[in-house]
DNA sequence: GACCGCCCATGACAGAAGTCACGGGCCGGG
DNA sequence: CCCGGCCCGTGACTTCTGTCATGGGCGGTC
């Protein structure tokens, strides 16, 4: 519903054309194969692929489509892994309307757009202290599993699980798992 | 961004005027007051008042404007305080845009609008059946606080704050505290 | 008045979580 | 080659969680 609601808000533009819509991150390349696409606009947050991996991939297989990443969630994490893989805008949604189609017109003629607060918070914050291995552990006791599970489900000794989660828990500044994964998450850092 | 794009498209539908918006739940009974609404659009999710709460004071203030509840999760406890807030109608926001303006024009008509999969979930699972203060102590669990920090919060002993949490976990059939958490947010229960 | 559910509390106990010290293996950089 | 970081593991220890039994006070209902 709400794409379908920006596509009407876009095509009421006099320059801007949709051309095509997808639901799923894993048919966003596919989508930009068959159309003819100057820019795409990804939501972070869909079924299949995420957005920011489906811009990784999009950028691969069609270098030249400029690419808007749009999100709920202002996280300086996510702005970061964003522009990694490729993305020319971000935007969180909870920007006005208005930015969106100025957004789309300004990659077209080369620009990055970026909101400058979110940017300034990424740069602060620096990068995702987490290792590989503590991220996957975080986030495999996000949903309230035991570390026997975690354990079980990661292919680790249970004081192995014990030892990263205490790493996570370090770094975050947090006092308990569940206290880091909030952390972690909104830092943007799973 | 999102609730202008949504009255985009609304406005692009003939027979509906957007004649007002606001971006907070507490100011949704003065806009109510200073236009002349037949139907109220309002999201969940929002600052100041949940959609629920401002759903209640806008069917006391001006009961003759319907109300369509708009929502990004269908957690089935919503569904039932919605309808018991007075609501007209229930949508979720990943439906196809074209019941939204539907559903608006039922309201209308008086009929009452829900999506049947989440009406059958919403009975099968029963009331909340948690206690007030189980949800309280639940809530102030959720982003991670000890039982000692949940109690001098809430005025409890840190054993009445166990006491409480354990009675949660069993009620909710969940294993700790953060995955009694996790299911009593899925369902609505909090 | 007896009963029930909710509120709040205490104490005791088993088990889980979190910290720390320590070890080995692997890989990349100076 | 040595060092550092990451990976994985063990063992010991303290603290926090979760469960249970038990109690009193309060408000409803039959």
């Amino acid at each position: 519903m709400v794409r379908e609601a920006l596509a009407a808000l876009l095509s009421l533009e006099g320059d801007i054309d949709v051309v095509a819509q997808v639901a799923r991150g894993d048919e966003v390349v596919a989508a930009a194969q068959t159309h003819e696409v100057e820019v795409a606009l990804l939501d972070i947050e869909m079924p299949g692929l995420t957005g920011i991996e489906a811009a990784g991939r999009l950028r691969k297989a069609r270098p030249g489509i400029k690419i808007v990443v749009l999100t709920t969630f202002g996280r300086p994490g996510y702005l970061r892994r964003a522009m990694e893989s490729g993305a020319d805008a971000f935007l969180v949604k909870d920007a006005p309307a208005s930015q969106l189609a100025e957004a789309i017109r300004r990659v077209l003629r080369g620009e990055r757009v970026i909101d400058p607060t979110l940017a300034a918070a990424a740069l602060a914050e620096g990068a995702n202290p987490l290792t590989s291995r503590e991220r996957d552990v975080l986030a495999a006791a996000a949903d309230g599993s035991a570390n026997a599970d975690i354990g079980g489900r990661l292919h680790l000794s249970e004081g192995t699980v014990r030892n990263y989660l205490s790493a996570a828990i370090q770094k975050t500044g947090a006092r308990n798992r569940t206290e880091a994964v909030r952390i972690a998450m909104e830092k943007g850092w799973l």
